[in-house]
Order: structure tokens, then C-alpha cells, then sequence
DNA sequence: CATGAATGAGACTTCATTCAT
DNA sequence: GATGAATGAAGTCTCATTCAT
């Protein structure tokens, strides 16, 4: 009987998790058993408790692994140049197997039923409004965007129109549409920057 | 013993389908147990069944009808006059219960585990685009909009922009904000027409 | 919405004994449901109650009506001329349906279950031996068989051999072979009656 | 926390097996639950769920190992001796427990509810016809049954007399008086083989 | 570390029975 | 007489969790 990753605890759990995320994604969480993780890993069950506590503990750490793997994503690729990173982010996120790239609408599906999964999605919500509105305010100071936009409440548009065709996306939304209205629509949003002020 | 309604099947269906969508949204669809739904209308488990076959054709029938509800809502507010129609469309949506209003994220958590869903949502979807894009054909024939815009990728974005911002809304976003960045957002879209092309 | 049998108490209860005797034959007692017996006849549930108690009931007067029917089958045609007359006998059940002809078989599967069932059952298995041996003790009187046989044991055989033949269309057997066998058997019985003293 | 069996798979399921069958016996499949059976071997529902995966499994593999043990204790029993054998084979019966003597009669009353038995027992009343006609075969070359008799039908005959006595013992039947008619049946049969022929 | 046997709570579903209309 | 809405008990099955080995 295979372990699940010889010594390494932390490689374990990743293991574990990675599994978990992406039957979590395709089944959800309700529907997924403990016993089909184990199996999906090769592992009986009982050995997924010597890693996590319970199931709940299990969805916790998937949810703030994936929502650090997409923020750290976010702090890597976004520059300055907004419209090139933008478009070097979602191609980025095209590579994304499926779990990872719609964890966020998974994850809003859990936020009503479970408040440490909503208070990650809360402070990561916020951290990429934070994170946008930084780099908007260097464009700001170098005159590249309106003097009087509201950077937050760009940002704000941006990350709704992202999720938004995320979301069109598993609605069967083609690639090359998604890419096409995503780039327009930023470009569209930073080239009329003035239309959102404060 | 209290009958769901006196007599009328079809409002009998439409109370339980009522709560059901409210619970399912609230606690999720797995996580809602028959009880728990024939308890929140004062009947016993047992009636449920003589309406509805079982629990998943109970679910069906709940995005049935709130998709058709929404598809009726907007089918009905959203005029030649985009911009005024998406303003009063958006005000509309605020007045909706949660459980409608927030209606699509929740199906899209079941889109991946139920076939039926599926096929409602992304028939829906279509049509949104259809409704969405005849609108703006009537604008572009009065010379509105760019001649050479490409409506259907006007629509997607619009739609995209919209249910971006109610996913902010699960996450917290203030309903000025939201209303704010959605009105801000159609008029650039529209006023920036030609940077959707074919 | 059709009354089982306009007016004529005693004819809408045998309608339901028949069609729930059907049922019970081809799909086993527990397994027919109340909505299953009274769709069969085109009535709603609620008017069996009209006529018969509860379900056991119903079981009860379904056994009690097909016990007869068969006893009276018996008397009618077994005469003293045993041979022929078994033939004519078996004739003559091969004629009736499936629920009738195997009555014997299903009941005795609710034999264990069901005293009063029982009951009947025991009785009727006596009265069997009872009507075969007067008619043996009559062929004895006039010597055509055995003046030591015992017409007791004579009987059980008989009734044995039937029911085991029976038994065994049940399993496939065909009505040619099970007549053949039959008839010899019963012969064979009568010929070397002097093997069955006491 | 009792282990049904400590270790053995095989013979855990032997175990539950046996509870089942007497249950299913004496009150009848349907009748008996699955609670039922479990606390009949001192464990809970769910480990019955370890060894079948379902309540129906659980019915077939009962039928099949019975329908076995029965066949082997007639390939055993009886040799060419016929009549010495089908005494002491009778006698080897009498000391089963009931739901295994009876348990061709109780399997008879699931043939038409359930395939997968109906399929074992046509196959086992198949065997037992070609074991019984085997024997035959061997006494008619040695010359001690007419050797113009057809044994197929020496067997069916045999096999019916011996299962329509097993269903009067069911009735009340003595055993005695079963044992009786038994034997004297199948003396009668074989000495007067000569009425069976093709 | 890992296993797998066992548990027991809880879910869905069926259905005999009742009763107001 | 007949209906059909409602009940509630009971049954099958699942599954997160525990624990001895």
C-alpha cells in the first residue's frame, strides 16, 4: 500500500488537496466521499485523517491553497502595463486545469454554507481590489490614466468583468470570445478611466 | 392537517418550489433536507412527494422557474434604450430576494453535477445574448451605436459585466457600488461600440 | 371516475380480489402496492377501504376466495373414476390462470407470515385429502384397487405428486411432460396401491 | 464493538448469509429488514453494506449458496443405489434447519420478482434432472429398470414427488408420514419404470 | 504510517391508512 | 360511494468518523 508521498507531510497534504480540489470542482463537495478522494489518490480512507481533521478542515485548506495559488498568480503577473498583463494573466489562466481556474464561482457556491470559506473569499476579494488599485495608481501618477479616476472603483469593474466571463465560460463561452471581450473590455475601461470617479 | 394550498395543485407546486429555492440557495441544495423544506411550509415530508417526484426533479423544477422568471424580467425591462433599461433592470434585480437575484451563481454550483440544470442554464444563457443583441440591432440600424460593431460581443460583455458584479455582491460589494460601476460600465461599452468588432 | 361495479357490493369486491390476487401472484404481496391494486381496476386507493379493512384483509379474502374456487374445482370434477377424472382435473387447471393455478404455491410463501393465512391453508390441504380419499375409499369398496391400501396415504401421494408437478411448470416445465407425468404417476399410484398400507 | 467475523471475509459473509437466509425464511424477504438481520448477528446495518451492496445482492447470494448446498448434498448423496440412496438422502434432509430444507419452496415465491433467482433456480432444477437421469442411466444398463423407460421423466417425476411432499410437510405433514409416501413413491416409480417411456 | 472493519446518524423514498369534501 | 390530499412510520442506503491492528 502505496503512502501517499514517502515522509514529506507537507507534499502529502498537497497531494491530498490537489485531489480533493479537483473532485470537489467536477462532483461538488457534498457529493464527493471521503472514499473517493482516498481512492482518486490510491489511499484508504483513514489516512486522509492523519493530514486533515475532518472533511470541513479538508474544503478549508483546498479553498485557501487555491485562493493563495490565484493571488500569488494575480502579485506575479500584474504589472503595470494593465492591458499587456492583463492579457498575459488570462492566457496564463486558459493553462489552468478547470478546478483552479473557476475556483472562485466554486467557492462562492460554499460561501453560504460555511463561514471560514467565506471569510477566505472576503479578505481575497479585497486583496485583489488592493492589489489592482496599486498598480492603477502608479498609471495614475504617471498620467497614463484620467488624473480624476477612482482607481478602486476600476478595479472593481475589471475583477466583475473577469468573473463574469469566467462564469460565461462555464457556460460554454469559446476561448478565443472570452480573450477577445476580455482585452476589449479593459482596454475600454482604461481608456475611458474618467467615467469612473469618485 | 394543513394542505399547502387549498385545491390548486399548481400553487401548491409554486409554494414548495418558493421555499425550496430559498433553502437551496441558502444552505445549498445537498444541505437542504426534504424535512428541512416540508418543515419550512408546515407539511410533512411525505406531501413533497405528491408534487414532485423526488428531490432532484424538485431542483429542476425550482431552476426551471426561476430562470424563466428572470429571463421574463428581463425580456420585459430592457428596451431600445439600453442605458435607461439597464439602470431600471439592475433597480429591479435589487428588489429581488436573494435566491432569485443571486439565482444563476447558485445554478452554475450545480451546472457540473446535474445534466437537466445544465441544459436550462445554457439555453438561458443564449437567450440573454438573443434578447440582449436584438436590442442593440435596433440601435445600430438608428446609427446609436458603430455600424460595425459586432452586437453579439456587445451583449457577451454586458452579461459578463452584470454577473460579475452580482458575484461582487455575494462577496460584499455595496449595492451603490454595484449599481455605480454597472451603469458607469454599459455606457462605456455602448459609447466605445467599435472597439467590439467583427 | 368508474364505480368498481355500479351498486352490487359483492361484485366490486370480487373484481379487487381478482385483480389483487393477479397482482399478488406476479409481483408478490408486499411488492403490490394499494395505489397498485386499485390503478388496476381504475378506482383511487381510498375506495378499496370501502371494502375490505386494510391490506391484510384483502390478502386474507383473496386466499380464502381462491382456496375455494380450487376445492370447489376439485369436488366438482374428481369422481370415482380417479383416473380419468385427473385428467380432467389437470385439464381443466391448465385452463385457468396463472394466479389460480399456482395459488397454492404463492400462499404457502405467506404461510409463515400470516396465521390466518395458515389457517386456511392447513384446512384446505385436509379437506383435500378428505374429498380423494372418499372417492378412493369408494374404488376399494367395489375392489378395483387394493383391499390393505390406505387410502390416507394413497391421497397424500396423489396430492403430493400434483403439487410437485405443479412446482415444477413453475420452474419451465412444459404442460405436455407435466401431463405425461402426471397421468402415469396417478396410474402407477392406483395399480400398486397395495404398496401404501398402513 | 463485535466483528461479525475476526479477519475472514469469506467467512463473514457465510455468517450474515445464514442469518438472512433464516430470516428471509421465517418472515419472508421482504418482511425481513436489513436492521433486522444485522441485529440477528449482533452488528449494525451499515456493516451488512461492507459484505453486499444491497439488500437484493444479499437475496441472490443467499439463493445461490442454499440452491448450491442442496445440489452438492444430492451429488453426494445419492448413488446408483437409487432407493437406498433416496431414503438416506431424505432422512439427511429431514435433519437441515428449515430454511434450507424448505428452501426451494421459499426461492419459488421470489421467481417471479427477481431474474437473477429465477435464473439460478431454473438452472439448478435443470442439474438436478441431469443428475438424477444419470444415476438412471446406469441402472438401466445393468438391467434393473425397464429398459425401454425414459429417465428424464423417471427424474421429474422423482423430483416433483419429492418437492410436492417437501410443501405438505410445510402444511403439517409428519415426518414420518412423509418418509413413508417418499419411499414407497419411489420404489413404486422404479419398479414400474416401464410406464415411462418416451 | 496506513489500513479496513465497524458504527450510527441522517438522508431519500415508499406506502398503508385516514379523512374532509 | 368515491376521491385525493396528507400523514408518519418504516425501510434502504450512504458516509464521515473512529479505532484496533
Amino acid at each position: 500500500m502505496p503512502k501517499v508521498v514517502k515522509g514529506y507531510r507537507k507534499q502529502a497534504m498537497d497531494t491530498i488537496m490537489e485531489s480533493a480540489s479537483r473532485l470537489f470542482f467536477e462532483s461538488g463537495y457534498q457529493e464527493s466521499s471521503m472514499d473517493d478522494i482516498a481512492r482518486e489518490i490510491g489511499v484508504t480512507k483513514g489516512t486522509l485523517y492523519l493530514y486533515f481533521k475532518n472533511k470541513e478542515e479538508l474544503l478549508y485548506e483546498v479553498c485557501r491553497r487555491n485562493t493563495n495559488l490565484l493571488e500569488d498568480n494575480l502579485d506575479k503577473l500584474v504589472t503595470e502595463d494593465i492591458l499587456e498583463s492583463a492579457k498575459s494573466f488570462f492566457k496564463a489562466e486558459l493553462e489552468l486545469p478547470e478546478h483552479l481556474r473557476f475556483h472562485w464561482i466554486f467557492a462562492l457556491g460554499e460561501i453560504n454554507k460555511n463561514q471560514r470559506v467565506r471569510k477566505i473569499l472576503l479578505e481575497s476579494y479585497e486583496n485583489y481590489v488592493k492589489i489592482i488599485s496599486s498598480r492603477l495608481e502608479v498609471l495614475k501618477e504617471r498620467g497614463l490614466i484620467s488624473g480624476d479616476a477612482d482607481t478602486r472603483k476600476l478595479s472593481l469593474t475589471m475583477i466583475a468583468l473577469h468573473n463574469g466571463i469566467m462564469m460565461s465560460m462555464m457556460q460554454g463561452l469559446s476561448e478565443a470570445d472570452a480573450s477577445e471581450i476580455f482585452e476589449a473590455g479593459i482596454r475600454n475601461i482604461l481608456k475611458n478611466s474618467s467615467l469612473y470617479k469618485n
